[in-house]
DNA sequence: GATTATAATGTAAACATTTACATAAATGAG
DNA sequence: CTCATTTATGTAAATGTTTACATTATAATC
């Protein structure tokens, strides 16, 4: 079944019964009517092979992600997708894992897809170092490139983000002011935002001239999925002799882990420790008591970049970069003075 | 840049090309390299339009699921989409939502797309009423359907599922046997699934002879992220004079709110309460103690689900249905005696 | 009613592949 | 060296749309 057989039982030609089909607003009220009942009636479909071919584009997005499954990252596909089914795309979704060698193969595969643009989700797409980012540039030279929570500068590369380093900063502010000295920063993520929060946690130090040591600065090498890991890397350091009463996460994942080394060792939240995660996420409700943690308005950060992304493939000229800010969502696991708007 | 453009720099005809490009065995070996080299040269990708016109197939398979973000809904799609990939397919995701219409729409949308099957991720997929699930027959009846955790008889239908009766009806009974005899059974959703564990609920008590009241089985008409709405509404029960000893929980979210319910209430967990959880996901680990749930093997039903749909695509015979077990993961919410394998 | 402008419809080319079939080249057997 | 067989390559049709352009029908104007 196809167009021609349908422009034979109507009695037209397939250019009407493309009109038709694509709402072209030339055509007479009456054959129209002719021509739907007929499609109806067959319950024809036009083949999308057929149309992207000659149209160039099947309105697809590729998007990708390391792993839908992470909490996060998961929210935002979510967002992302259902944006911009609104606006008639369809969201091709590659799980790409955390490996350069994955990142570049996923990204291939969604060119060779021919999709109108890429999205990546997460801060992990942009390393470092720029000769690891060769690939995104070079992609980004056929087809639009949109970063969720990186940073990239480059022809044809939209970035929207959270200004991670502030709201660290800003964080790690309160806890100093609020009479916290020894903040263990705690991360699991090299990316660029990642070094850009630690960033922020640096410079709350500097600005409030108290010194800082390595060892309050920590790595945790373990699954994003692995809490008792969190744990017990948090004891082992205990252990080691290491002093601090605050926990800055970089992960709401970190920040439960952290709720679970209080427990077990019997610290008191927030008097004796207090934890701040990231991302807000339902991790910090699950916790008792719930976690105060740093919202960096995923939600708003999706709907804005699809507006990018939607707005580019209509040809208007869009910013390549725009920065939103994080706020510090105070809960049970804090107790800050009033919370100090820092520039 | 395309297939002409090759064979006229390389010096063949574009059928060698194209059976270059395929791989095909009844090539030279020089021409190979020849066509090869021009083609890197030129950095020619293949119009994958043109050749889902001519094959039929782009290779892609629709993934529909109600919401991405939900923790188990996104695990699933992230196993899924992995292995799919590995045997060459993309993935076209949609976000339906939990309404009728929405799902149909979806539905129509990946149809329209000529995806070569459609995955519906989630036991909301099928309805207790026959004529609410005609949607998904139809469709079967152009593409191949695979249902995860979800049961429909239907042609060209293939349902992956655990037997959730069954899982929950052993849980019930483990819970009986230690001498709970009023248990709070959660659930938040009517679906098919959602009746059939409330089912093996119901059988547990009808097994063992106790009787069974109404009030003990409650329908939580919330968000599945609303943890602290779960925590007032067993408070609210409390208060209305409901007395129970275990809360068996529909869904990990579930378990957590009776966690903080219990902790808000000061009621001792296990002694007092014992909890069991839906999926034992990330959830249950955030909680303190971690909660003891059931397990219904997510990735195992994923990576059949995938193997039977890569088989029916092959032509292969397949079975219809694949049922596994599902597996009572004892943690701190619970102290239940030696698990019995009740058939 | 003729002329012009506009609206509706049709024709045919273009999009970039795959593949059945035809043909040419290479290999092997006698 | 010839003929048969296998291997390699080429030709042309088929896939199902969209759309520029051509044509025809309708409406408006005088």
């Amino acid at each position: 079944m196809n167009i021609y057989d349908i422009s034979k039982q109507a009695g037209v030609s397939i250019a009407t019964v493309s009109r038709v089909l694509n709402g072209s607003p030339n055509v007479k009220p009456a054959t129209r009517r002719k021509v739907m009942d007929i499609i109806e009636q067959y319950g024809y479909i036009p083949n999308a092979f057929a149309r992207g071919l000659g149209l160039d584009t099947m309105n697809s997005i590729g998007i990708m992600c390391a792993d839908s499954s992470d909490l996060y990252l998961a929210k935002a596909v979510y967002y992302i997708e259902t944006n911009l089914r609104k606006s008639g795309y369809n969201c091709i979704l590659i799980c790409s894992g955390y490996e350069h060698r994955n990142k570049e193969e996923a990204l291939s595969r969604l060119l060779s897809q021919r999709v109108d643009a890429v999205i990546m989700v997460g801060s992990n797409y942009v390393e470092p170092e720029i000769k690891d980012n060769r690939y995104i540039m070079s992609a980004a030279s056929q087809t639009p490139v949109f970063l969720l929570n990186a940073e990239l500068d480059c022809p044809n590369v939209f970035c929207t983000m959270c200004d991670d380093f502030k709201a660290t900063r800003s964080a790690a502010a309160a806890l100093l002011n609020s009479g916290v000295t020894d903040i263990l920063y705690l991360y699991n993520s090299r990316s660029y935002s990642g070094m850009r929060k630690l960033s922020g946690y640096q410079s709350a130090y500097h600005m409030s001239g108290l010194p800082l040591s390595n060892d309050l600065m920590q790595f945790f090498d373990g699954s994003r999925e692995d809490i008792s890991g969190v744990c017990h890397f948090l004891c082992d350091l205990r252990e080691q002799g290491l002093v601090f009463h605050a926990v800055l996460a970089a992960e709401d994942m970190l920040a439960v882990g952290a709720i679970k080394y209080a427990r077990i060792n019997r610290i008191a939240i927030p008097d004796e420790l207090s934890v701040i995660g990231y991302n807000n996420s339902l991790l910090t409700a699950c916790s008792d008591p719930e976690i105060t943690s740093i919202d960096n308005k995923l939600e708003t950060l999706c709907s804005q970049l699809v507006r990018t992304c939607i707005g580019v493939l209509n040809g208007e000229d869009m910013p390549p970069k725009v920065i939103y800010s994080a706020e510090l969502v105070h809960k049970g696991t804090t107790r800050l003075r009033e919370q100090r708007q820092d520039q």
